[in-house]
Parts: structure tokens; C-alpha cells; sequence
DNA sequence: CGTGAAAGAGCGGACTT
DNA sequence: AAGTCCGCTCTTTCACG
């Protein structure tokens, strides 16, 4: 993890479809030894995965919600189950299993309220391990991103 | 916005690297064909963005927390004030203005608990507009994604 | 890490349905 | 309007210095 590496990952955590000669410039470094440096740290696991964004407003799914889910059980089977449900359920976009006054804080899309509401019901108020949530209606997404800023990264 | 289309944007969203002819022989059309929809979804914005997702244990950045942030005055230019002081922060990974118990929900990537406890004093004691707040360490990932489901995309 | 050649992918034009 | 085929160009890849 030199400068190098850290300016490349600066750059395709914005773009990843910067060609090799375009990062040499603004790195310093050859095309090549770009490429061999960005292959080493997907193959690493420093770069998990390249995706394409969505803009959700384009394709009808207009509502963000965030929702603080508190099981009944934190036994590790139970906990295990509901991971697994929120992993494989589309609508869920990021969930998160934390400390504090919840047990998951789940971020999901929605067509519009009425799907959430589906929604609720068939993955909360019907699971009988949900015992209660909280639901947060997402006005304005301020910053979506999942890039971590350079400056904080070290060598 | 046809099943080809969403059969791309399915794909693309796991993974932007694949070439036109894997995207081919999954969708049914011809690679050039994929080439034309995949640009054009690009420049009508439907793809916002294309970018590598970086492991951020892999690079010094070990705590997630998820905090939930109540302002004094929900006047706008002080609401309008705080959007930008998230925005331009680095290690505000993203940022929600929501309805419900708290005002804003925040997500952001520490190095670790001192490294939070610095940011909760520069941004949130030190700031006279927040009223409270109340963090959320994550301890696991479950789902980490800025996808929309396929499923429930419509033509 | 850089160089250079070979393989591969992307891009655009012309033609077809 | 959209898809395919074909040829050119740019990019990536890999062996070697």
C-alpha cells in the first residue's frame, strides 16, 4: 500500500472504467505497471468488487427507507436466519447488524409505499423473531456513496 | 426499458467488467447490441456511475458506524448548513435526511473507536445545531450494495 | 518497473429486418 | 428503430530486459 496504490484506488473508486493509460498519467506510473498494480489488489481483496450504479429514479423505485429492526432472540441461529433472509431478498440494499438500541439497521428500495408496506408484512410483522421496527422514510439522499476517502487511507 | 435492458442492468450491477461478449451470451443479443444499450443507458443517466468497491478492512479502516443525528432547528438553512458539512466530510460514507425519530442518518468509516470519538467532537459536540445523537457500531456487514433488485424493476 | 509484440475487446459504419 | 456483421483501433496482457 504505497502512494501509488492509493492514488489508483482514489481514482477507480470513482471510475472504474479509466483506461490503463489515462490512470499512468495521473499516477505517474507506466499503463502496465498500473494494470499489474490493480489486478494484484483485486485479486488481494483490497477492491471487493466493480459494479455499475443505478439511478433508482430512473427505473421506478422511487422510496428509500431505513429501518431499525430489534429481534426478539439474539441467538446466534436466529441471527444467522435473519442475515441470511436480508442477503437474499432483493429489495434490501445494505443491512447492517450493530450495537445500540437495534439489533439490524436494514436500508431498502422500494416502488412506493404500498410496497414497503408489502413488504413489512411479509418480512416483519410475520416473522415471528422481528419483535419490533422503526422506519425511517428517506427524504433526501445527502451522500450515497460506498468510496472511502483517500485521506484517510495509510500506506 | 425491456427485459434485455434489465437482463444488463442485472448483470452490470454484480459486475461492470464483463465484456460485451459474457453479456452476450447471458442476454440473448448480439455483442454489439449489448455495447449500444449499456452506452446509451450510460449517457440517459440510467447508469450513474461505474466504480470499484473497496475492502475497507483491507485498508486501515476497521469501525462502520451508523448514527442517528437530531437537530435543535429543523429550519432550512440550518438543515441545508449540515447536508453540506456531510457532504464535504470524508468520512461520511453516506448521509440520509429522513422522517421519524431522528433527523438524519448518517454512515461513515472510521480507523477506529478514538478516530469516532474525534469526528463525534468535531462535528457533532462542537456543533450547537445538533441536539443529540446516538451511534450504532456495526459489527458485521451483512449486506453492502447500492443495487436494485432486477425483480422489481419495470419495463 | 518499463518495453514491445500479440491477443482481445470496444467502437462505428453499412446493411438488413 | 433496432440488430447483426465486419473491419479498424485502442487496450489489455505477458514474456523478457
Amino acid at each position: 500500500m504505497d502512494k501509488f496504490n492509493l492514488k489508483l484506488l482514489e481514482l477507480v473508486q470513482k471510475n472504474n472504467r479509466l483506461t490503463a493509460e489515462q490512470l499512468s498519467e495521473k499516477v505517474g506510473l507506466s499503463p502496465t505497471a498500473c494494470q499489474k498494480r490493480l489486478k494484484k489488489m483485486r485479486e488481494d481483496g483490497v477492491i471487493r468488487e466493480d459494479i455499475a450504479v443505478v439511478n433508482r429514479s430512473k427505473v421506478g423505485q422511487s422510496v428509500t427507507l431505513i429501518v431499525e429492526v430489534t429481534l426478539e432472540s439474539e441467538r446466534p441461529e436466529y441471527l444467522d436466519q435473519f442475515k441470511k433472509t436480508m442477503r437474499n431478498t432483493p429489495e434490501v440494499m445494505q443491512c447492517f447488524y450493530v450495537t445500540g438500541n437495534a439489533d439490524f439497521i436494514v436500508i431498502l428500495s422500494a416502488k412506493n409505499m404500498k410496497a414497503y408496506e408489502d413488504f413489512t408484512r411479509r418480512y416483519f410483522f410475520e416473522n415471528r423473531n422481528v419483535k419490533r421496527f422503526h422506519t425511517n422514510v428517506v427524504m433526501d439522499e445527502v451522500k450515497l456513496g460506498l468510496s472511502i476517502p483517500v485521506e484517510l487511507l495509510e500506506e
